[in-house]
DNA sequence: CTCTTGTTTCGATGACCGTCGATATTCGAC
DNA sequence: GTCGAATATCGACGGTCATCGAAACAAGAG
């Protein structure tokens, strides 16, 4: 079941930026959320490194290896990150690039609008 | 313990990030963890559709009055708010653009506050 | 089928966070 | 100085989160 990529067009922390409804508040601070967790950003930053990664690569970290797959879990359900393929047991993820540009142009900074727009539709399931 | 002052002018979540070190990583993540509460959020919106805002009228956001100014505290502490001045008891608080601005370009958004400003103008149409 | 490897899930534990009431502090008014 | 209002801090409680080891699951090799 796929629920990512669903991001409010909106900005909060932009100069002039209207009040937000209850809702877009939780939204935006639950993408937030998912990237409060220095483990969680630097899988992050490594995904935003190269074009996919297998878990194998992710774990030297400093966390075990079933830390890594509980933060990819978060990760992947705040739709940050997707699985890209599998090839046997191995599993290569790769960052969902709408949605981080989502969070930056919530942010004020909208480096193309027009990929933001795309990728909003509604709100966020859970 | 104030360390915030050290905003890594990198990108971590853009495609082609390079990699970085782990203090980067928790300065990154405590600034993101700010963020991750809607009541936070709430306050960080409410800062920026004007210029300055009291602590007063900060209070109807369902929580108690020791709840926001906990709040305030903390993204006081993050960088992303500062006192804007005081008159007599009241406190006047405003958002520290350059501090948003640089979480955004971290997550690959734009480096340049014209563009900022400009997506506050009204590009959000849909 | 059995074995091995890679990944996810489960259960438990310790730490952290949001929230509140009570209290302290600061400032202006009188 | 004393009083009252606005804000900040303290202490405590309940809930959530990060982390780990153990176990379950999945997929290929022999």
């Amino acid at each position: 079941m796929k629920k990512i990529a669903t991001i409010p067009a909106v900005t909060c922390c932009a100069p002039g930026a209207p009040p937000l409804p209850r809702r877009d508040l939780e939204s935006l601070s639950a993408r937030f959320k998912a990237l409060a967790d220095p483990t969680r950003v630097a899988i992050v930053n490594c995904l935003a490194g190269r074009d996919e990664c297998c878990v194998c690569e992710l774990q030297n970290l400093g966390v075990s290896q079933p830390t890594v797959s509980h933060h990819l879990k978060i990760l992947r359900e705040a739709g940050l990150i997707e699985v890209a393929r599998k090839r046997g047991t191995w599993v290569y993820y790769r960052l969902v690039p709408e949605a981080v540009e989502a969070l930056a142009f919530a942010l004020g900074g909208a480096p193309r609008p027009e990929l933001v727009l795309g990728t909003a539709a509604g709100s966020v399931a859970r």
